[in-house]
DNA sequence: ACCTGAACACCGTTCAAGT
DNA sequence: ACCTGAACACCGTTCAAGT
């Protein structure tokens, strides 16, 4: 058993972030425990909560951890590109691929859900902020006339859509969809509704 | 404790879904649990063994039942209406309700997974389909020369970018929004959505 | 034949006892 | 001061033993 020498108290946590981001990369998402955490980090369980106060803050700071990965992902795809309606296809093909390769990390960001009374932590907010706000800069260049409002509010709409097309498919939780047709149900969805929110005079 | 001649096999498949549904109502989805449930039908645990496979199954069963109740909720509502306008109006107003409403039963049937190796049951799957082709049905009169095969691909998208905007807005998974703007953002993303079939010339 | 209820292998979390 | 590890109050599920 590892000793409070072995670690300072930032690299425990640390610690425990990266090998929870293992098991859930290796095993699912299913397999965090806070004794599978213990019996990789070689502590107790009950080091744990010197730490974190429960599981579900440890399962925050990977889901920014997640974001931020993300974040960088998708800022690199839409800088590459030129022009606006590029920026977004490319952004929706960096989302769907992230989706598909880094699959329970996007789980664990997309489907975990805290209990009915907590609110999220103001740095968990700043980064989700960072990924609305990408999005909505990059709708803002095809909607040149829309306010910023709407365009906040339509970065918002096509965030949760996106969400509910991958996590729907991804559950089978649709009759007669493969797998294969999440990229065309997810650009038929984001590209229609810019395309009607142009028509409505934005 | 209850005797095998209380009740007939059936009869007891039925209270089970009985009363797992009423513990969702009224405590929430985390309160089912197979203890729960036969603490409430008056058996023990292993009971429900004799009757359902898993507590899945049972879940599945009672999302059954909720979809039909959705199903019909929505078809009154639809029924009710007479242009094809009026008709997706009423349809989305009234799946709204039932997620405001209803909470609970909501998410059981939306947030639940299924391990990932399990694919649905034919019985779940023809309740499901009715749903998705309402929805394809009252899109279709908006959409008249848009082909079957088109108009089912959009309902799948309506219904799961739906699902996407109820759900992070509900775990609050999306920053400056309140839960007063579901209605908004639902509307907006399928009325766009539509407005961008319609323009993109089907 | 049906049901029980103890048992098994797990959870998250706490905290007295050790070093 | 930090960490342990047993303990508590739970899970889902099984199955030998009872009626």
């Amino acid at each position: 058993m590892a000793r409070r020498t072995d670690h300072s108290r930032d690299e425990l946590s640390d610690l425990i972030l990266d090998e929870a981001q293992k098991i859930i990369e290796d095993k699912g998402v299913a397999a965090l425990t806070a004794r599978s955490i213990a019996s990789a980090i070689g502590y107790s369980p009950g080091t744990l909560y010197n730490l974190y106060a429960n599981i579900d803050e440890i399962i925050l700071h990977l889901n920014r951890r997640t974001m931020d990965d993300l974040q960088q992902k998708l800022s690199d795809a839409v800088h590459k590109s030129s022009s606006g309606r590029a920026k977004l296809d490319k952004l929706i093909t960096t989302y769907l691929k992230y989706n598909k390769n880094s699959r329970q990390r996007w789980n664990l960001l997309f489907e975990h859900r805290l209990p009915p009374d907590q609110t999220l932590p103001k740095w968990y907010k700043k980064s989700l902020n960072q990924l609305l706000d990408l999005l909505a800069d990059t709708i803002k260049t095809l909607l040149p006339d829309c306010g910023n409002k709407e365009v906040k509010h339509s970065a918002r709409v096509i965030w949760s859509g996106l969400y509910g097309v991958c996590s729907l498919v991804q559950a089978n939780n649709l009759t007669d969809v493969s797998a294969k047709s999440v990229d065309e149900m997810a650009r038929s969805l984001v590209y229609n509704y810019i395309s009607g929110l142009k028509r409505s005079g934005a």
